[in-house]
DNA sequence: TATTGTTATACTCTATAACTATA
DNA sequence: TATAGTTATAGAGTATAACAATA
């Protein structure tokens, strides 16, 4: 029935629908800004990185064991932002694919020094090409300057934040 | 037992304990530093936002409704990267707060025109001058054209994508 | 007693299939 | 038949507590 309040609705509905989303707000936040970035650039690389069978936290890590091979699972876990019990698992599986190897610290057993094997780090060169290839893709409309800058001020926000844990 | 193994694998790991993290090519990505930016930012803005008890999803929705009154759940739902049936039931509980109403489109019963309460724009309006000012917080060591030449750079990585659903 | 790493487990988030009601 | 929204549920991701081994 088109009582006055439905009517009222009703336009309103239509007038809404008409109009283009005003996201101004989100828009002008930089949180907000450099998720909408990410969220654009990472199904691309889940796609490209399929064929390798790697999440982002999984090259992350095979990036970083390449770069810093030996490096203890504790600081590994500060490094990546997942926690020990978290981490525990990926590297179990990193492992059972014969990528990664776990070798107790002969000057304190309880740690464990982690090293990517010969297989592990054929995948890494692999995948970091890949990823470094389509992240200029999914760039492709910035300069090499706007890259360089973009990569810049982002650094400015968390780079600090990093110096504590080294 | 010090076998010559056990030897060459603890200087390994003296070696790496004392080097700093190499991280040189993740910092070359921009998805990665994205990333990092972006995590840098949200633990303040969830914990300034624990007295609101909004989370950053539930902050957007109620700003683009704010913004967009009357919209539809289908739209909001692109519009935030929900799904329907996860967009139901984060609404269900934003009506129950009060904050949030959902009404029967007169013209298609189909869908609904959403609209926040009076009470649930008072608690936006607070809770976007909250943002606001943390978000200058978390990016002080940017100044105001670095910020505003970030946000631009940032948008252009995803703003293309969303001019076909607008 | 403190630390590294693990196991077990709970909790949240996200994704999918099947359904209701409207069109 | 197709669409908006919902319900139910499964799966992935994340967080926490309790434990073993070592220091």
């Amino acid at each position: 029935m088109a009582t006055r309040q439905n009517v009222k609705l009703a336009s309103a509905v239509q007038e809404a629908a008409g109009q283009p989303l005003d996201q101004s707000l989100l828009l002008n936040l930089v949180g907000y800004n450099c998720r909408r970035a990410y969220l654009t650039i990472i199904p691309l690389f889940e796609e490209r990185m399929k064929k390798f069978n790697l999440r982002a936290v999984d090259f992350t890590v095979l990036t970083l064991l390449h770069a810093n091979p030996n490096i203890t699972q504790k600081r590994l876990s500060k490094a990546v932002n997942v926690s020990p019990p978290n981490l525990a698992i990926l590297l179990d599986r990193l492992e059972e694919r014969g990528l990664v190897m776990r070798q107790r610290n002969p000057l304190d057993k309880r740690s464990q020094a982690l090293v990517l094997t010969a297989e592990g780090t054929k995948l890494c060169l692999k995948a970091e090409k890949t990823v470094t290839e389509l992240e200029l893709e999914a760039t492709s409309m910035l300069s090499d300057a706007e890259r360089a800058q973009l990569v810049s001020l982002l650094q400015k926000i968390f780079i600090r934040e990093e110096e504590a844990e080294g």
